[in-house]
DNA sequence: TGTACATCAGTGAACGCGCGTTCACTGATGTAC
DNA sequence: TGTACATCAGTGAACGCGCGTTCACTGATGTAC
């Protein structure tokens, strides 16, 4: 698994025409080897070009940097966390109650699921000084926008019909975000975590300030 | 200043059975590092040894390993915060609701006046494999030990005037401090942070179960 | 008081490694005539 | 239907770099006699 072997079959070179297919496997590949690994360091040109099985500078023609690789993979998890909260929200029970504990449910399940990719998403380390790079500034800002507002939809709807006694859901949901972010990302950070199993389901009432049942 | 030339002054060698002083330059050396770059990965055997202005095989004979010394440096981080800590505690208003405040401010006041450490101390990347190091698991998770106890003493205190509700002052001291670790570690991985100021001040009593005024 | 010597606190050169990046190239394949 | 050719999708060798780590060493300094 160490072995210098991770590379993989020969691999049939793309058809004319059809050469941006190498983009998603190099993609693939670097998310591969974050699952595996655990550790974005290891998410390399070589590495990837071993995986894909290509030479190395065949990357060059898909992304200028390793960072553009690094922020394809974390729009990708982020695309994934978004499907996710989104089938919560819409496969949840009837009420806005539900409603929000299932999406909140859903999103500490996706990190527990996968840990690598959330320190990833909001770890903030391969995110490079910003100066010798392609990626910009506002790549990095808007990555967690589509989540932040399925959560304000919730929380706004809770407001809305009582459940909540928020009045400024604006900045409650953001509250209620860094709560849930605080233990996703401690429980993805920590192979043991102290404190309860369901410490999610006191902080999800608090934060959202919902009245009692 | 990214001059391989950050080697400093070429440093008189310690006298005869003080040689531990290193031990201790290495760990400011790193420290600075970590500070000016903001990037744990800059911290080198050879980074250090230019800084301190030694040659790198000698910091052999003071630790192992390179996650060796970035566990001095996390503890160093720890140690820091814990006496910031008491120090609110000490310096707080005469009741308890002022000093859980007190202690709460300086938690996030640390992270926001030292977001590289904060976001080293609970990064959780610079901890390896554990395979291939002398770092321990013990040398982890005790690490926060000190930090978590200061805030309980304060909430159970509030359990117990009547100022908290909560009825398990240990849970919900970890729920409180996971909603402070969420705004400082995205405080301290994003230079642009949406959300208003003083939403510590929201999620604080909300989490702490705190009555009215 | 003088001197031999063990020890301490490092040094300096060298190694092999994986990395990003460059460069000139190759060979299959679709297209124009 | 046949063929020349431009283009596309990569390759392979090479570079310089900083890294961790090894090894034999050096020179100052405290100590024993």
């Amino acid at each position: 698994m160490k072995d210098a072997k991770d590379a993989v079959a020969p691999r049939t070179r793309n058809r004319r025409g059809e050469g941006g297919r190498l983009r998603e496997d190099i993609v693939d590949a670097a998310v591969a080897l974050l699952d595996e690994t655990g550790d974005e360091r290891t998410i390399t040109l070589r590495s990837i070009a071993r995986r894909v099985g290509i030479a190395a500078p065949s990357i060059y023609p898909h992304f200028s940097d390793q960072p553009s690789i690094m922020l394809a993979v974390v729009r990708r998890a982020f695309a994934e966390l978004e499907v996710v909260l989104r089938a919560a929200v819409r496969d949840a029970g009837e009420g806005p109650r539900e409603r929000l504990y299932a999406v909140c449910h859903a999103y500490l399940d996706f990190a527990r699921a996968h840990p690598e990719r959330y320190r990833t998403m909001f770890g903030g380390l391969w995110m490079p000084t910003l100066a010798d790079t392609a990626v910009t500034e506002k790549d990095l800002v808007t990555l967690g926008d589509a989540n932040l507002r399925i959560l304000s939809e919730v929380l706004t709807e809770c407001a809305e019909s009582g459940i909540s006694a928020s009045t400024d859901p604006g900045t409650d949901t953001f509250a209620l975000w860094l709560g849930l972010h605080g233990l996703a990302h401690q429980r993805s950070v920590s192979r043991v975590f102290p404190g309860p199993d369901d410490i999610g389901d006191r902080m999800i009432p608090a934060l959202a300030r919902l009245r009692e049942a």
